[in-house]
DNA sequence: GTAATTTCTAAAGCTAACTTGAGGTCAAGG
DNA sequence: CCTTGACCTCAAGTTAGCTTTAGAAATTAC
C-alpha cells in the first residue's frame, strides 16, 4: 500500500504539464515510472521534483538532453535527498550565471553601440557572440557586416 | 552605377550567414533587396545592418516576428540614420532588460531553494515563471508539484 | 454490471528557423 | 562563344519539443 504511486494525469495535475509532454519526457530518458499490473505509468513523488527541475531548467533555456545530463547526476538506486538536490542545482546555478552573464554582456555590448551610435565593428564587441545562450546556428556568423576574425 | 548593390553571396560572406538564411530572411519580410535586369537580388549596404540587428536579436531569443516588429519601426524611404538605430536598438534594450532581470529572479529564487535545502513550494518563488524568457508552453505550468494559485 | 473516464501505444502532425535538392537561368572569365 | 560558378524558384526535409489522432485496454463511478 505505501508503494502506491500517482496516474500520470495526477502528476499531471500537480505539475501543470500535459500528459503527453510527461510520456514525452519518459521517452527521453527524464524520468522512469513503473509500471502497474494493468501496465499503466505510476510515479513517485520525487517525481513532481525531476519534472520540477525539467520545467526550470527549460525556462533557462537548456535542452532536454542538458537537462537530463544534470538528473542522471542523481543517485540512482534511492530517492534523492536534499543534498542530493542541492548539489545540482548548484552546478546548474553556475551554467545560469555564465548564461545570465553573457546576456548582460551582450546588453552591454550593445548599450556601447547606442552610445557611440556606430552600431558597426570593429569598435563593437558584438561580433564575438556570447556562448550558447541561444545561438546554436549552423555555420560562423560574424556581426555588423565584419569579416572574421582570422582574415 | 552608385546603386550597383552586394550579390546575395556577398552578403553572405560578410554577415556569415548561408544564402539559404538570407533568402528566408526576404521571405519573412526582415529585408527588401530589389533585382537586378537578370531577377537576381541586390542588396545596400544598409542591409549589413539590418542582418546584423536580426542576429544579436536572435541571441537573445527574440523570434523573427518581433525582430521584423522592431525592424519595421526603421524609416522607409531613406537609408537609417545613426539616430534611427539608436532608437530601435534604445527601445530593444527595454526588453533586454526585462528579460535579463526575468532570468536572474529566476535564479536568485532557484539560490534561495538551494539555501534552504526545500526544493519545494510554496517556500519557494520558482512557481511563478519569468514571463516570456524562453517559455512558451502550451498550457500552465505550476513547479514543484504544486497546486494553481487559485484553487 | 455497465458506462464513463483514464490510460495505453504508435504514428503522424505542428511551429520555428532554416537547409537541401532538383532543375533551370544569369553573369563573369578566357 | 562557351564554360563555370553564382543565382533563381519551389518543394520537401530537418531538429526540438511537444500535441493530436486512432483504436484498444484498464480503471473508476454509479
Amino acid at each position: 500500500m505505501a508503494k502506491d504511486g500517482m496516474t500520470i494525469g495526477a502528476l499531471a495535475a500537480r505539475t501543470g504539464l500535459a500528459v503527453s509532454a510527461i510520456r514525452y519526457y519518459e521517452a527521453q530518458g527524464l524520468i522512469r515510472p513503473w509500471r502497474n499490473s494493468g501496465g499503466q505509468r505510476r510515479f513517485e513523488r520525487a517525481d513532481l521534483r525531476r519534472l520540477s527541475f525539467v520545467m526550470i531548467a527549460q525556462q533557462f533555456g537548456f535542452t532536454l538532453p542538458q537537462i537530463k545530463a544534470e538528473l542522471d547526476l542523481l543517485p540512482g538506486g534511492r530517492t534523492p535527498t536534499k543534498a542530493d538536490w542541492a548539489r545540482i542545482s548548484a552546478g546548474f546555478r553556475d551554467a545560469l550565471d555564465a548564461r545570465i552573464a553573457a546576456m548582460t554582456r551582450l546588453r552591454d555590448n550593445l548599450d556601447g553601440c547606442i552610445g557611440c551610435g556606430c552600431l558597426s565593428l570593429p569598435n563593437c564587441a558584438l561580433y564575438n557572440p556570447a556562448d550558447s545562450a541561444a545561438g546554436h546556428g549552423t555555420g560562423p556568423r560574424y556581426l555588423m557586416g565584419d569579416t572574421p576574425p582570422g582574415s
